[in-house]
DNA sequence: TCTGGGGTCCTAGGACCC
DNA sequence: TCTGGGGTCCTAGGACCC
């Protein structure tokens, strides 16, 4: 989806259309704040002067998502809103609206299902989409889908996106990139040198800001430059599993299947504080914060139906380091005072020398509340797969 | 006034078991 | 005065993604 927790608020400030907006950061409502102000006005009618902006904004926030004409000053993604607020003052920020976003994403979502039902979820704004089983879906390379799909999601919404159809999931992933926003890119096998061996490395989806410097140390720094270097340099160089992967990536090779279902491995909340904390000094406050965010697990956890056996806290130092702890507990469990009494004990063996920036809890090795394995019974021993023949799944590849 | 929150997957060492 | 070869589970850290 393009732009797409900033497209979902432009929905209901359509003033801000073509503004700079950027959306992210703090607790504080600040759309709220203005909707009481203006009590009884349509949301659409609300000035645009009455928005805040970033020059005006305080707190620890990064930028979710900017207005493509917020990206011209060049914020974007992950950015600090500090900085953001340096680079453009006057863009108009908003926080993010999780209920409205959700809302959006399972509508999308919802409305691809119907055309092409072998979807992966890629998180809130992405899927991928296996075009081969649907009819029509290979007509001008799979185009005529895409664009059918892409109106039926504006249709639905009012809300654009960008479609790039390939052979596998990884040139996919780059096509789409290709024509933002709402725009279609078909990539060919026969097009991997001219399309993406000139991309710079980090556009391949796995190859994140590290994996980068270490490329430009080596003097790579395109995908073009890693599909010239011989496999077992890569190896040597970025170990067995890692350097194996980038060699097939850079010459478009990927065969990993669309996963249209999977159980979550995880469940955690984690907050960054106002101000750093002192583990001493401020023990009654981060004390609170601490059995909320049990609380919350809990009750994600309860919520979804799953119980987990793996509890852990995480801490971000003053100094921006990370420490993990956690501990296996004997039974499965879903309840918010288990869980706070475990994750002290983890707690208890960090160290606790540094203010402390954010805390979290985490739940992992989950099961689905009552499964034998959560009720600590024998599982039974997984059915062998029926021997399914690959009709017409393989012409992609 | 730098730098969110919720995830997945991988690696690597040690304990423990047969 | 030497000492295997699997395998699984647990824990901590780190890279990466949306």
């Amino acid at each position: 989806m393009d732009a797409f927790f900033a497209s979902v608020e432009l929905l209901r400030y359509p003033q801000l259309k073509g503004l700079a907006v950027v959306i992210g950061g703090g607790r504080r409502r600040v759309d709220e704040m203005i909707r009481e102000r203006f009590e009884g006005l349509p949301l659409s009618e609300i000035p645009v002067s009455a928005f805040p902006l970033l020059k005006d904004y305080v707190g620890r926030g990064v930028i979710t998502t900017a207005t493509y004409a917020a990206r011209q000053f060049g914020v974007g993604s992950a950015m600090g809103m500090m900085k953001a607020a340096k680079l453009a003052p006057d863009a108009i920020v908003m926080p993010v609206d999780f209920d409205e976003v959700r809302r959006y994403s399972r509508l999308f979502k919802a409305t691809i299902a119907e055309i092409a039902p072998v979807i992966q979820d890629r998180g809130i704004d992405e899927v991928y989409i296996d075009f081969t089983d649907v009819p029509g879906g290979q007509r001008e390379g799979g185009r005529v889908l895409a664009r059918l799909i892409q109106k039926a999601i504006f249709d639905a919404t009012k809300l654009t996106c960008s479609i790039g159809v390939a052979p596998n999931k990884l040139l996919a992933k780059m096509a789409s990139e290709f024509n933002k926003p709402n725009g279609i890119s078909i990539v060919y096998e026969a097009d991997i040198a001219t399309k993406i061996w000139p991309l710079p490395v980090r556009k391949i989806n796995g190859i994140g800001p590290k994996a980068e410097v270490k490329l430009h140390k080596l003097h790579l720094h395109t995908i073009g430059d890693i599909a010239a270097q011989d496999p077992q340099w890569l190896v040597d160089n970025f170990g067995k599993s890692y350097g194996a992967w980038m060699h097939e990536a850079a010459w478009g090779r990927d065969d990993r299947p669309v996963v249209t279902e999977s159980e979550p491995v995880s469940m955690s909340r984690e907050t960054t504080f106002d101000r750093d904390l002192h583990a001493v000094r401020d023990r009654a406050e981060l004390g609170e914060i601490f059995t909320d965010l049990c609380k919350q697990v809990a009750s994600d956890l309860k919520r979804k139906g799953y119980v987990g056996k793996t509890i852990g806290i995480k801490l971000r130092y003053d100094d921006f380091k990370i420490a993990t702890r956690d501990q296996t507990i004997a039974h499965f469990t879903d309840d918010a005072q288990l869980i706070r009494k475990t994750a002290g004990l983890c707690l208890k063996r960090v160290p606790l020398d540094r203010r402390l920036r954010l805390l979290g809890v985490r739940v992992g090795k989950l099961a689905k509340a009552g499964s034998p394995e959560a009720e600590g019974r024998p599982v039974p021993p997984m059915a062998a797969e029926p021997e399914a023949p690959y009709a017409g799944t393989l012409d992609l590849f």
